[in-house]
Order: structure tokens, then sequence, then C-alpha cells
DNA sequence: GTGTTTGCAAAGTGTTTGCAATTTA
DNA sequence: TAAATTGCAAACACTTTGCAAACAC
């Protein structure tokens, strides 16, 4: 989604999202949302930003993506490592990890079904189910 | 599962494991294991051991921890609060997580099935599926 | 006795925060 | 110009580590 995205068009991205549209949002809106769907840590699109010489601190970084994920932009992927993964697909997917190299890989929706959802503790409702495909290495065949 | 173990039952438990029975593994074994399923976080179980006049150190119980997953007594629970969940429960079963407060709850194995799993990609097997239910309070009814 | 385990304190990692300077509308 | 955003550095929370003393076998 939002592929080949102009400019305009992430300024309306951001705008939509009730997001002033500051140099540094649009930088980062434009490396995460130009190439597909994309699985990242905050150091990792900070190490990215710098690369392409985008003048941006780390703590921008975090609040940019958190404010990205409040308003539904970005979605975060439980996954247990020390570090939060943010993913740029926010339709109904589900996710393959594989913990050595830290790889996170969509699963999408309709490849994985439950044949029924468990009935939530009283006084609570279904936000949403994450299935997490934990991979290892395959043994020699 | 071990309900009511006895000391004695509980240093098998431990060489069974290939983990040497020290003091502060059995105390931590007692705890972890007397009373039926629990979800526990390092600093949940240092709190209940000092409570419990236990002397043990917090890098105690982190290595205690880890020693135990790996010996297959407890297991990891992939919640992204910044803390470790580790679950007394090492059968197929899935997790009710409620985010503000923290709480981590069984779902049984039975209550949630898949109807078909994913292919993983070349390379790699599937290690395991972790299902985690998201609450939510309920709105006003 | 020998190898393992423990405890402490220090270091490490990932993330958040306080606040002055800057930018946006 | 008023309000929002940024960057820096310091603070933070959780976890790991190095090493000497204590312990299990």
């Amino acid at each position: 989604m939002l592929r080949m995205a102009t400019f305009c068009e992430e300024i309306q991205h951001l705008k939509a999202a009730g997001l002033r549209p500051t140099r540094q949002r649009l930088s980062l809106a434009r490396l995460l949302f130009a190439e597909g769907d994309r699985h990242v840590t905050a150091e990792d699109l900070y190490q990215e930003a710098r690369g392409a010489g985008i003048q941006v601190s780390l703590a921008t970084i975090y609040n940019t993506l958190h404010q990205f994920t409040a308003a539904g932009l970005l979605r975060e992927v439980p996954v247990d490592t020390g570090q939060s993964y943010f993913d740029t697909n926010t339709t109904h997917h589900h996710h393959f990890f594989e913990p050595e190299q830290g790889v996170v890989i969509d699963i999408p929706g309709e490849a994985v079904e439950l044949n029924e959802l468990p009935t939530p503790p009283a006084g609570y409702d279904i936000d949403r189910v994450e299935v997490i495909v934990r991979l290892r290495r395959a043994a020699r065949p």
C-alpha cells in the first residue's frame, strides 16, 4: 500500500492522520511507506535515515514510530526480543519470526485462520489476535 | 502439574532437568511449581521470594528463570511489554494478554485451533506457534 | 578438591523524558 | 505569534556480566 507515493500524497497521508507534516515525519514516512510492507526497529530506521542523509535524532525516531502507530499508520509486532518491531502493513495478517536473525516475515491473513475464538474473561473484549509462527533452522535434509 | 510437590520430588525435578539442586533453585522451584500454572516476571518472583524470606539475588532469579526455560521447565510468553514473562505451563496452549495490567491468562490448547499452518520459508521449520489474544476493557454494556 | 553456582556491583541495551531551541500553521 | 515538534543529554527500566566467595558433589 502507498507504493509510489508522491510528496504531496505523503503530506495528505500525515494530515489525514492528524499529524503535522514536519520535515522529519515526511522523510521518515517516505522511507517507511514508499517501498511496500516493511518491518523496522527504531535503530533500523535511524541508520537508514542517516544513511539517506536525513537529519533526525533517535528520540524523534521513537516519537515518530509511536505517533504513527497511534495514528494507525503502523502496527507493533509482539516479538520478544528486547526491541520493538513496527510493521507498515496494518491489514489483517500474522507473522513468521526467526529469532536468531531477528527477521519478521508477513503471513497473509487468509493463510492462518482460527476455527473459533476463545471467550474473553468477563469485562473484556478481544482487541486483536496475534499469531507468531516461530521458526528454527531446518535440520539437514 | 506438580501440585503438592514434596521437597524430594522437587529435587528429582531439578536433577532430571540436569540442574544441581541448590538451595536457591529448590526454593524458587517450589514457589513456581507448587501452586499450579503461573505467569511471572523476574521482578515478581524476586519480590515473592524475598517476601517468603528466601535469600536470593535478582541476578540469580534471572539465571534461574533462563536455566529453567532452557531445561524445558518454563516457557517464555511473547508479550511486548518491556519485561519477560515466564509460564510454568509448558503444555500446548495459548494466552490472553491484558496490556493495561500486564495480566497473562492461559487459553487451553484445544480452545484455539489453526485450520492450517502456513508453509515456512525455505530452509526453516516451524518451531512453535504462539497465539496471543489481546484484550481491552469492554465497552459499557 | 574441583567444578558449579551465587551475589554484588558495574556495565549494557533499548527506550523515555525534560527542556531550550526551532519549526509549523 | 502561539502551539507543536525537535534534539540533546540525562534518566530510566530491565537485563546481563565479571569475578571473588560460597557451595555441591
